[in-house]
DNA sequence: GCATGATCATTT
DNA sequence: AAATGATCATGC
C-alpha cells in the first residue's frame, strides 16, 4: 500500500520524455502507476495534483526550500486550464518576506529565483470534470523573455517598495500588472512579523507572490494556442 | 511558523 | 463570471 517512488530524472531531456509520457493520461491512471488514490475532490486535498505531477515525474515530494530538480534548475508547476486552455487560478510563486529587505534587489530575489526556468504542466481542472478523470496536457518548458523579466521586475520593485516603508497591510491583489501579493496562510489567526506604518514591528497574515492569469494566459497560449 | 503543494468560496 | 481574500493538508 506504499506510494511506488521514481528515481529523480539525470537530465532535462529524461525529464521532458517523463512529462511528455503522462500527457494524455487521466489523473486516475497516473495515481494508479504511483499506487495511490485519487480523492473525490480538492476541497481538502488543494495540492493534490501537484504531488501526483511530483511523483509522476521524480521529483522529490514534500517540503525542500529549493527547485523541484534542483541539479537541473528546474522549478515544476501546475495549472490548471479550462478547455480553452486557459488558467483558472494565479500561480503562486512564493512567500513574500516582510522583514529585512534592506538592499534586497530584483535581480536576487526570491521571485526571480523561482521563476527562472519553469516546468509548466497545464492540467484539466474544471470542476464539472470528475477530478479522477481529469487530463494531462502537454508540458511546457518555459525560461522568462527579457520583456517578461522587466514585467515582473516593475510589479515586484513597487509591492517590495511598499513593504519596506511598513505598507504592507495597504497592498491589495489588485496591484501588479502580473504579479500580486495576496495572503498566503493556514487562517486568519496564522500572524507574522512585518513592519508597520511607523516602522513598528506588527504582526499581519503571511502573504505571497502570486502570477496574475494576464501573465501565465499569454505564456501558455504561445505555445499551445 | 514557514515552506512545500495549491484551490476554495465570498465578494465584486 | 471573474478576481480577491481566505483557507486546506503535510512535515518539520
Amino acid at each position: 500500500m506504499s506510494i511506488a517512488y521514481l528515481a529523480p530524472p539525470e537530465s532535462e531531456a529524461e525529464l521532458m520524455r517523463r512529462a511528455q509520457q503522462i500527457a494524455g493520461k487521466t489523473f486516475a491512471e497516473v495515481a494508479s502507476e504511483r499506487q495511490i488514490k485519487a480523492p473525490a475532490n480538492l476541497q481538502r486535498n488543494k495540492g493534490w495534483v501537484g504531488n501526483l505531477i511530483e511523483l509522476a515525474l521524480g521529483a522529490q515530494a514534500g517540503s525542500k526550500a529549493e527547485q523541484d530538480f534542483a541539479p537541473l534548475g528546474i522549478e515544476l508547476k501546475t495549472i490548471p486550464i479550462n478547455a480553452q486552455g486557459q488558467p483558472l487560478e494565479t500561480t503562486f510563486v512564493c512567500v513574500a518576506p516582510l522583514t529585512g529587505n534592506i538592499g534586497v534587489t530584483w535581480q536576487y530575489s526570491h521571485v526571480r529565483q523561482k521563476l527562472a526556468k519553469v516546468l509548466w504542466i497545464p492540467v484539466e481542472g474544471e470542476r464539472h470534470i470528475p477530478l479522477a478523470e481529469r487530463r494531462i496536457g502537454a508540458p511546457l518548458l518555459w525560461q522568462p523573455s527579457e520583456e517578461e523579466d522587466q514585467q515582473l521586475q516593475a510589479d515586484w520593485e513597487e509591492l517590495m517598495e511598499m513593504i519596506a516603508l511598513g505598507r504592507v497591510e495597504a497592498i491589495t491583489a489588485r496591484q501588479g500588472e502580473y504579479l500580486q501579493i495576496r495572503p498566503k496562510a493556514a487562517n486568519n489567526r496564522a500572524l507574522t512579523e512585518a513592519i508597520g506604518p511607523s516602522g513598528e514591528r506588527i504582526l499581519t497574515l503571511p502573504r505571497g507572490f502570486y502570477l496574475k492569469k494576464r501573465f501565465t494566459a499569454p505564456l501558455l497560449a504561445q505555445h499551445f494556442g
